[in-house]
DNA sequence: GTTTCTCTACTCGGATAATGCATGTCCGAGTTTTTGAGG
DNA sequence: CCTCAAAAACTCGGACATGCATTATCCGAGTAGAGAAAC
């Protein structure tokens, strides 16, 4: 899986706790050290899929399109990676020695590829249960003085 | 993922459909028309991980080394895409501006990390509880005549 | 006819190139703020 | 002091290089089997 999916996540939370103002690319990215532009590039793509919003100009930058009980883990994994199936089926069965007889026998889905999608279903349904919200309050939990510290850095820093 | 998973699942279907012998994997290869040798490749991945037995010179090739109700789809995908989970975490919440305080508060795994493996082991349970056996008589179901399909030409082209 | 030895042909196995995609970088379009002059 | 305009600085946005993993290929080590010769 593309890295920038940690990336997203991570500026999503951090989105979320500094609240409604409109943040930059490269602040964000200054906050981990990760390389600027690349990131601003994944932002790019979380604005494209109306999960972020994003301002031009100076006091501009990326704020959340909508509250972070509203964006799943899903929503960002299928904006960074795309929503192809990590499996992918290019039926084979259909080439060479097998192929020739029966065409219509092949309306039928490949087995191998149901019972990959079948797999894949479970976990694409796992992270469309997880909000970024419900991320924020483990965290919140495990770590209380999380969200404070942030909201001091990216204020010093102004 | 790796497109070899999908030549893997075929080719150990074939072969439980085939029986006891070994059969080269130039002749795999031939049945679906793919690159003999690349092939090869994967199927001596399997045969690392103990799915298939490798035998060398003239009558030799590949078997399956168990009964396929023992080989699930789990272990065929860790045999050909490893075993390391598709979202790395790289513990960026370490670095920069708020690596600094606290040493022990990221004793602590990350909750995005635990999100997704969350996700990820929902995937990895439900490809543990599809057996190639069942794949198999899903094919059989579905398919009826392809299993005598198989052994006729891999009896014909002999 | 049986046994044994040699030779051949076939298969896996790992080492070796080529390609495509993820990673990383750069500069231009657009917009807001600022700033300065003029009224 | 207020208004207005122009310029400047800052931001996103997409186009342009680079590195590495997947894809693909090839040749050598080893082995089973066929075949011929000797007994």
């Amino acid at each position: 899986m593309n890295e920038g999916v940690e990336w997203a996540v991570h500026s999503c939370l951090n989105l979320a706790w500094l609240g409604e103002r409109a943040v930059p690319a490269a602040r964000l990215a200054a906050f981990y050290e990760l390389p600027a532009a690349y990131l601003n590039k994944q932002l790019q793509a979380l604005a494209r899929a109306d999960i972020l919003t994003s301002v031009s100009g100076p006091r501009g930058g990326f704020r959340l399109a909508r509250p972070p009980e509203k964006v799943t883990l899903m929503d960002v994994v299928v904006a960074i990676d795309g929503d192809e199936p990590a499996f992918r089926c290019t039926e084979i069965r259909q080439r060479g020695g097998s192929g020739g007889g029966d065409a219509d026998a092949y309306r039928k889905p490949c087995a191998i590829d149901a019972a990959m999608r079948k797999a894949e279903l479970a976990w694409r349904r796992e992270l469309a249960g997880q909000t970024v919200a419900d991320v924020m309050t483990t965290v919140e939990h495990t770590n209380p003085g999380v969200p404070d510290k942030v909201r001091r850095w990216f204020d010093d820093t102004r």
